[in-house]
RNA sequence: GCCUUUGUAGCUCAGGGGUAGAGCACUUCCUUGGUAAGGAAGAGGUCCCGGGUUCAAUUCCCGGCAAAGGCUCCA
């Protein structure tokens, strides 16, 4: 009895009854063989090594494939249990899941605790264990052997997890000595693991839940050669120098103060330039799209929140709301600008005519984020989003939307961030009982948003039960230089508001019609925003957005007047120049510019002034030649706007 | 909010039961130097804050605040 397999180029090969997704693999190459981690059956991974079970679609999977590499990390979970339990005899287990870079552990060692010391112990442990090549057997056990096998281990956790499973549904790993509760699948043996390290050690809540005992967690990432773990740790080191808090101090962008408060930062000089040139960049653009500017205070009514629902939603969670000394009147924070642009629609009768109108404010919101979440810009408890409100007509869904796609696609492209893709959250398919709205409207916008991402030839992943509850959304997922995944821009469409605020327009059929609200952010929060683009760039950023373009250095003193001439006739181009007037060698200057990341260096003395030109130098690149200063304020104006271009 | 760790000069950090140090930055002077650190002198500290133990606390203990790494949450 043959059974076919199917595999991903549409090839079908025919084999005998028992084959495995491995001895496939060494039929087609020994190579191939040899990288194999696991195998895609009819959509499911498996095992390498498990008996196909029948006709099948199969796909081998190796390092190179994303559930390859979390299959390897799993199998390099069980490798870390297995060594500290035989560092640690006694140590229970929790979980020990993939995640996106690496795996980690969660493990109860008693009284016990853990310090990095212990790392490369556990590390050498890991990579002795699996020289062995250790093979990952899979064995189905019935639920009470499970239940008398961790009972002998006095493991109440992985207990907990098998009386949550079914009979007939327990399976076990064994891989030397060391056998886990485990759904699977793993790696044919751990001698695909070559190199391991240990990354940190935090504490974690047994389940997530604060009530309950918290666990040691063990972070850890593995690769199958030592070549690739080097250049890991490499990331992560080029990831702790780009550190948007370390390079915010070091480039005067902003600081915190305790006096002012957790989670609140000040904007210094230079990190203020740069905002600006962000928020203007936005405001160009954004007038080109027919945006309207509106302005709304940083406080508003306790029933305006009311109205929009917020304050029943996420009130508890909030600063509590300000009391003036008339009784009974209630302000809040501004926690979102939507219920403001609301009643600014809401303020006059509106016609079809006036649809869409697209209300924008660099809108200042505060909400209370618990202090251990508080990070650096990218979690505060006051930010500023690029806010806007499109109030349209059902049918102008698609269009707005498509306009707001272009929109992202200029910010991304002009801050140099081209690896992304586009997110698109739709209703949960089963459960519809959570939502807002007709199912006619959502049936439309959910169609409008597919087709406008399609229209506008985004890669998407589509998500389904990830929608907000007042109407579906697509979110930009950007990768950045060291391949950190951000979600930045954002654009949703919301039922709700307009609902709530009972607003309305009159359509050509004199009568009204609700209108359907687009919220957009494509920075979302200028603060994680910045913080984005600081680690993104490194802090050399591109030169239309960088505070300072150009400084000018004096060889001496001599000559400060003239560097002054210069940066003056600089700033007559629209070029952000200063001059270094200390009393220092040229080399020093030149250090201390390069150091601060400052893209042009002009040096003038004795040779310049007599011609009446600088020396230019770039940033990280040297010396350019001599130019007059205009020939300069066009060189830097030029490759500013080209990359601005078009936009 | 919870767990762990940390808090010493503007910054990075050393030290340690007897009231404190380095490098960089800063100020002054010397130097007027041509593409990544010129020299000298000086100033600068409530050793996070509050309590306790002690003859004596920056150091040890407790509490608070802040930061870092996690957990949970995120309009």
């Amino acid at each position: 009895m043959k059974i076919d397999v199917k595999l991903p180029d549409g090839s079908v090969r025919s084999y005998e009854q028992g084959v495995t997704a491995m001895d496939v693999a060494r039929d087609i190459s020994e190579g191939l063989a040899r990288n194999v981690l696991a195998a895609k059956v009819n959509g499911q991974v498996w095992d390498a090594g498990r008996v196909l079970p029948g006709d099948c679609d199969l796909q081998l999977l190796t390092w190179n494939d994303g559930e390859g590499k979390s299959t390897f990390w799993h199998s390099s979970a069980h490798l870390l249990a297995e060594a500290l339990e035989e560092l640690y005899p006694g140590v229970k287990f929790g979980i020990g899941p993939p995640i996106e870079n690496g795996f980690y552990y969660d493990v109860d060692l008693g009284d016990r605790t853990l310090s990095e010391h212990e790392f490369p112990a556990i590390e050498k442990k890991m990579l002795e264990l699996a020289r062995r090549k250790e093979v990952f057997e899979r064995r189905e056990v019935p639920k009470e052997e499970a239940i008398a096998y961790y009972r002998e281990k006095g493991d109440e956790y992985k207990l907990e997890l098998i009386d949550e499973l079914k009979d007939g549904e327990i399976t076990f790993y064994k891989q030397g000595e060391f056998t886990d509760l485990c759904r699977g699948p793993h790696i044919p043996d751990t001698g695909f693991i070559k190199a391991a390290k240990v990354l940190s050690v935090a504490g974690a809540y047994w389940r997530g839940d604060e009530t309950r005992k918290q666990l040691t967690r063990l972070y850890g990432i593995t690769f199958p050669k030592q070549k690739e773990l080097d250049e890991h740790l490499h990331l992560l080191e080029e990831a702790k120098k780009r550190d948007h808090r370390k390079l915010g101090k070091e480039l005067d962008l902003f600081t915190f103060s305790e006096r002012v408060g957790q989670g609140l930062p000040l904007w210094l000089p230079k990190g203020t330039a740069l905002r600006e040139r962000l928020v203007n960049f936005m405001k160009a653009a954004q007038e080109r799209d027919g945006y309207e500017q509106v302005v709304s205070p940083h406080i508003g009514s306790k029933q305006l929140y009311e109205t929009s629902g917020h304050w029943e939603k996420y009130g508890k969670d909030s600063f509590k709301p300000i009391n003036t000394p008339h009784e009974g009147e209630e302000f809040l924070l501004k926690p979102m600008n939507c219920p403001h642009h609301c009643e600014i629609f809401a303020s006059r009768p509106r016609s079809y005519k006036d649809l869409p109108l697209r209300l924008a404010e660099f809108g200042t919101v505060y909400r209370y984020e618990q202090s251990g979440e508080l990070h650096g810009l990218t979690r505060v408890r006051g930010f500023t989003q690029d806010d806007a409100h499109l109030f349209c007509r059902p049918d102008q869904v698609k269009e707005e939307f498509k306009k707001v796609i272009d929109l992202v696609l200029k910010v991304l492209k002009a801050l140099d961030l081209n690896d992304f893709e586009a997110q698109i959250s739709l209703r949960d398919q089963v459960d519809r009982s959570k939502y807002i709205g007709s199912d006619e409207n959502w049936e439309k916008a959910e169609q409008a948003i597919i087709e406008a991402a399609a229209e506008k030839g985004l890669k998407t992943v589509v998500e389904y039960g990830e929608a907000a509850f007042y109407g579906p959304k697509l979110d930009f997922m950007v990768r950045d230089a060291l391949r950190r995944k951000w979600q930045l821009g954002t654009i949703q469409v919301d039922y709700n508001l307009p609902e709530r605020f009972e607003l309305e327009y009159v359509g050509s059929d004199n009568q009204k019609h609700r209108p359907v609200m687009i919220h957009r952010a494509p920075f979302g929060s200028l603060e994680r925003f910045v913080a984005v683009i600081i680690e993104h760039h490194g802090g050399r950023f591109p030169l239309w957005l960088t505070p300072e373009q150009a400084i000018v250095l004096p060889i001496s003193d001599k000559f400060v007047d003239d560097a002054r001439r210069v940066a003056d006739s600089l700033k007559n181009h629209d070029i952000r120049a200063s001059v270094d007037e200390r009393n220092e060698k040229i080399g020093r200057k030149i250090r201390d510019a390069e150091l601060a990341k400052v893209p042009f260096m002009l040096i003038i003395g004795e040779k310049e002034a007599s011609t009446g030109t600088v020396s230019v130098r770039e940033h990280g690149q040297g010396d350019l030649g001599g130019m007059t200063a205009e020939a300069f304020a066009r060189l830097v104006n030029e490759r500013a706007e080209a990359q601005l271009q078009g936009l």
